[in-house]
DNA sequence: TACTAAGCGAGACGGTACGTCGCGTCTTCTT
DNA sequence: AAGAAGACGCGACGTACCGTCTCGCTTAGTA
């Protein structure tokens, strides 16, 4: 997925000649990104320049690893969102909150920080995108296997259209990264609140009297 | 809206000394600004210096306007949207499809290249961002305004959440504008199809016989 | 001869249009190449960020009056060596002294450190070397012309090589610029044991009283 | 001369350990310096990369032998400049003619690039001088040898300054390769007409009727 | 009619970041 | 230990755009 990690890929056998890279480095101008991106300041002061001085690092040597400074930023969007989480599978509504709340609590600023830097560059050459989707979609793929689970315990509906409801999900953590706060919606629950947006639907239903349970 | 029309704004009486601007020139810079954002080529194709050129217009003519670049290209885009479309008020479904459509179907392209240039701006200045909201929330309030009369003819839960429903109306339409398309979410026929999946939501129902109606 | 000066040219009857450009940059600039060729640095002290910053400009600025570092450098050369001197026309050998006095006297040090910067772009860019040519040849015209009057005078041979004279009296300069002294060539009165050699010539003579004047 | 002979000089008695040093890679530096100095290239193009590239070779492998460029440099163009010639004794004229034409035509293009990059480091490194008249110095010393036979034979003034004289034999020279052609200089035929000049000299005689044998 | 004040096209100005290249040093593995 | 390969920190290169600032000219309303 990075170019850095392409580029010293497992499937090399022979030995690379020359002196290799240095991990550290690698680490280092990561680290700055990421420093930089919450520092609090403007998005563009995250420059090659600002980012090689706080890593102690060469301009080249940041170069040698990512062609232009949106595919350093991919890279360091990717990383920041660690781990993908994994459900406990314990009931749909369960995993999806549990997976909703950590996709929003995780660095809201500094993501859209990245974002900023990063939508330039993905407009401007559109194969970025598949990129950057490839950070995006093992995530989704986690949200599908919820749902397909879900209606094979019959939590959900045997109809349902899965890559709508991933959408449904998903977008509105984007949205509310990129634009803030809309108001009406709340910070504390959110992910409960979308949830159930989701679940229950908008249409009313005539039967009231059969739903006891819920 | 515009910081033109501010400056130039109503409240004053009388007129003011020397030679008035000339509205020609608003019209060319902001259709500069579009042809630019069309122009296939990458997004930071649309510097000042590039508007002015294609304008036929001094640099200080622009900044005699708008405060900086990014104030531009808000007026550009939310120019671009053009006129709020009005529902007909037939069904609350109907009346969704066609604000979604509507709004899916103007200037994608543009649309997500002018994203691209808003962003840095709209991290690095936050305020910017309810500049930005302007554009946005009289759209938003439209739906509400949908989603209000649904309740009150009873096409709609009476106890539903407007705010959030009005962000899973929207936020799947900003992503689909920034990331391209999404695996499995059709092209053609989406606005119903997303319409569909918030207004009967996820859940499994134990009664398929309470709703031979629908 | 200067891409400044070209620019504004005599020549000129309609004025440019635009802000013109500040005079007060020119000089500054060239002082601050001056300064910095005399700073007792090395050569390459003389970049065009370290110009910029001394002179209190933009890099552009520098740029736009020049093409590149080295047409800055000639420039800068001709202006050091001031203006062309006058010779008084009282005798062949004292108006030869005071000439090469002047030029050995100009700014050895910082001559020797602008050759260092030119020469490589004079020979990688020959058409430079006339450019270069062009601040020389006025001040060789100057002795050519005191060495025509001297043979109108009679004070020099009727069937004397000017050119090659000329070349006598200007290159043992240039090789002192360059290399430094060399063994044996005295500093105090060089000037007089140069033109001497030169009038004289190496030659014996079989006459030793015939010369009882000089 | 060369800082290689240096390293691995005479004095040493016992064998070095480890592997010794490759003496043709030597010879491909060198080689590839002449064949870059000569490629019509501009004088930057005889970067140690270029040099290392072209002769195969480690740019460690050519620090190892030369602490800097310069010094590599320094050593290509005595090389280049080939052995000094031995002036056969019949008279000062020809032995001076045959000196100043070697010197003139050898690598003329050559030497004025190895010139333009040489300068910089000279001038940054005022002891570099030193080096580069070791270079220069063995071939005026032959002529200072020719010049004081010639006072010997009586075919030169007994007065003579022979330092200043070297001078004006070589001076010209430097000045024709750096500068390219002066106008009025003749290509063919230019090492008599110099040498003639410097023996003849420029004054006037009261007694033309005095040198009937020459 | 002349004066005054502002708008206008043009482009120079001080900055700042870009991505490239060469320097001289270093670190790896191979010979 | 030398060698080929090439990564490393550094710093200059020449370019592009930012937002501001003069220029000379034009275009109104005011005197």
């Amino acid at each position: 997925m990075t170019t850095a990690s392409a580029d010293t890929g497992a499937g090399q056998c022979r030995k690379a000649p020359g002196r290799p890279r240095d991990a550290r480095a690698d680490d280092a101008i990561i680290e700055a990104v990421i420093a930089l991106l919450g520092s609090g300041q403007s998005a563009d002061a995250v420059s090659i320049e600002a980012v090689a001085a706080k890593a102690g690092v060469g301009k080249a040597t940041i170069y040698r690893r990512w062609p232009n400074k949106e595919a350093l930023l991919v890279d360091a969007v990717s990383r920041m969102k660690g781990p993908i989480p994994v459900p406990e599978g314990t009931s749909v509504r369960e995993d999806l909150v549990m997976l909703i709340s950590h996709a929003r609590s995780k660095n809201v600023e500094h993501y859209s920080r990245a974002m900023a830097c990063l939508f330039p560059e993905m407009v401007r050459n559109p194969p970025l995108r598949f990129v950057f989707q490839a950070v995006v979609e093992p995530r989704r793929e986690v949200m599908r296997g919820v749902l397909r689970r879900g209606i094979e315990t019959g939590e959900l509906r045997a109809d349902l259209d899965i890559n709508m409801t991933v959408l449904l999900l998903t977008a509105p953590n984007l949205s509310l990264n990129l634009f803030g706060h809309v108001q009406g919606v709340p910070e504390e629950g959110y992910a409960e609140a979308l949830i159930d947006a989701i679940l229950l639907g908008a249409a009313a239903r005539p039967e009231p009297p059969a739903l006891p349970a819920e």
